[in-house]
DNA sequence: GCTATATACCTTGACATTCTATATACAAAG
DNA sequence: CTTTGTATATAGAATGTCAAGGTATATAGC
């Protein structure tokens, strides 16, 4: 039915988006945006896993584990740092002025509704 | 004062949206990508040239040479095919869910006017 | 016992996209 | 005579994403 949508880039926006409400581990961060998104969107481990390790080394998110019962998989949680935050306002004034460009590109003189 | 956008994965989309009003040449693409985003964003040659070569190959869009005056550079033109004009509407209902589910995803309970 | 599914982490290698830099060639402006 | 503008093009590097695989345990079904 529906096809799988390209993130085009925005990983680390939707990563940062995420975890801003709540500290979250790896793989419930992939729960979490393939359930947001309708099933539209899924975070393959080889793109999240590294992607959440460039985002620790840039001290947007820290990570800490956090150790379940024995024979339970340990998690690894993140938490948003404050320059991470800033990063969010940041990326999402970017965003914003970027679909209104898109929009004017992609219209021009149509009426699509965007 | 404006920084430079990312344009994240939308070449293919943005060349065929400026070409599907009429032809145009290479260089000329670019200066009109440049002044309808109010110098937001500069494809560069090392971008244009093979993103249009792409496009050729998947025959989106048709190049051929116009020659100019002795002394000026000949000039490619390009031309949408109906094939291009098919992929615009496709890409263009993708880049509409796109940024919905982006909406949902940056703003979650948030008011920031998307 | 075997297989599949789910949880949970991770890495490697390949591919696509985009940029920087460079090359060619001529004209006009300073 | 050097720079800027026009106009094409490629090579090399960096980046981002994915497919595929690996490790390990628990549970469920056959």
């Amino acid at each position: 039915m529906f096809s799988h949508i390209d993130i085009k880039g925005n990983m680390n926006l939707i990563i940062l988006s995420v975890l801003s409400k709540n500290d979250k581990y790896g793989y419930e961060i992939s729960k979490e945006i393939y359930t947001l998104t309708e099933q539209r969107i899924r975070l393959k481990e080889g793109s999240l896993y590294p992607a959440l390790h460039r985002l620790e080394k840039q001290a947007l998110i820290e990570g800490y584990w956090v150790e379940q019962e024995p024979g339970k998989p340990n998690r690894k949680y993140y938490r948003i740092t404050e320059k991470g935050r800033s990063m969010i306002e940041l990326e999402k004034q970017e965003w914003i002025s970027f679909i209104k460009i898109m929009g004017r590109i992609i219209c021009e003189g149509e009426s699509t509704g965007i």
